[in-house]
DNA sequence: TAGATTGTTAATCGATTAACAATC
DNA sequence: TAGATTGTTAATCGATTAACAATC
């Protein structure tokens, strides 16, 4: 089998949002120049993208959007409720609980975790408890899924707490490289570097008059 | 001059926090090798990237690390405060809005804009201030870049509106593919996709017992 | 000096795109 | 049928890495 990496997997995502608005649209058949246009992609790269997961369409006649809507939701998980829990709840584990939006795309927080004690309780309905029973907790749920919004310093060690409590997929808030042993997968989100990403093309454009991005 | 992409501005993100952590532990001088271990990547590339930007080092004596910390401020602009705007007060940019850290970092929120009159007023010592206002706001203030949160089907008529204000750079989190008119640099999060991401990776390995990433 | 590290060039790798035969 | 679109292969492109001469 081809192996996938996260960007063919991020594509299909997109795929699967532009599909929901197209069909909302009542449209219900769709060629690849036009899901490509939509995503910002080539259609080459959709039909490729395609077979890689042996979606198939028809020849002159383009892709059923319920079947592939059908097919992504059931590649990317969407068919059932995902769970996961939240570790940090200062500043920002304290946003995302708040932040309700992953439950629309199936994406449950079904407990927070935190060290400190003044954290622990109900917030938002969410349980915030302590630290020690986590692994209990993981076990005893089945959760696969974590989501990483402890200080830098407290990164590595929980991040290998998590893994030895047998956690399969961490998504880290934490601007540090995390070294996860054994079978568990990172991903990164960085508020700040993406902000410090933009403010530096954006002062090139002011010295250049161009982003020097080639778009 | 060689174009410089987003990768590598944001490896010299990276760099730099990394740089911090070994400063603060003492270091005074690093190895290519040794910077490259902890932002995971080789030290080829840390070098390539360094001369990209015609940063040197001593050959045999490696790279003084407050030099090059300096150097790299300079670059991302973190050398001056950074003023923003967040343009949707509902439920991500309010999230958005408490989390402070960005300030630490050298980014401010000096305004927050929304539509629904019942949000105006000041939120954290953030003001939230009509739509209307936005245009002279930005003019008056110099503002250059914004942070979008706004609902998927106002994200485009928005950012229209932000650049034809002469903002140059937006963060958007609105799940949809923007297309930027004129000079304006447009970098998207998008947490829902990242964290489908993780779970597709997740349930693969689940299936496979192997991530399929090839780490 | 001998040894180690930089800076840069060339080789490699992988992802994207173009092209086009198959076919509805 | 003629025309249009898929599916796939080959070509291209760009980014990463290896290698090594320069040199401290």
């Amino acid at each position: 089998m081809v192996r996938k990496n996260r960007k063919v997997i991020s594509r299909l995502s997109r795929y699967k949002n532009a599909l929901n608005r197209f069909q909302s649209l009542g449209f219900v058949k769709i060629f690849s120049d036009y899901l490509a246009e939509a995503v910002g992609v080539t259609s080459s790269q959709v039909r490729k993208d395609f077979s890689l997961f042996g979606i198939h369409g028809n020849k002159r006649g383009g892709y059923q959007i319920d079947a592939l809507l059908e097919r992504l939701n059931e590649i990317l998980g969407k068919n059932e409720l995902q769970r996961v829990i939240l570790v940090g709840a200062g500043n920002l584990g304290s946003a995302l609980i708040k932040y309700k939006n992953f439950e629309k795309d199936g994406v449950k927080i079904v407990a927070a975790f935190d060290i400190d004690p003044a954290k622990h309780g109900d917030r938002d309905s969410i349980p915030v408890l302590p630290l020690d029973d986590m692994q209990r907790f993981i076990a005893e749920q089945g959760i696969k899924t974590a989501i990483l919004a402890v200080p830098d310093v407290a990164a590595q060690p929980i991040l290998d707490r998590l893994t030895s409590c047998g956690i399969k997929g961490v998504l880290n808030f934490a601007p540090i490289q995390l070294k996860a042993e054994g079978r568990c997968v990172v991903n990164h989100v960085n508020l700040e570097l993406e902000l410090e990403n933009l403010i530096y093309f954006v002062n090139a454009m002011e010295k250049t008059g161009d982003t020097g991005l080639g778009n």
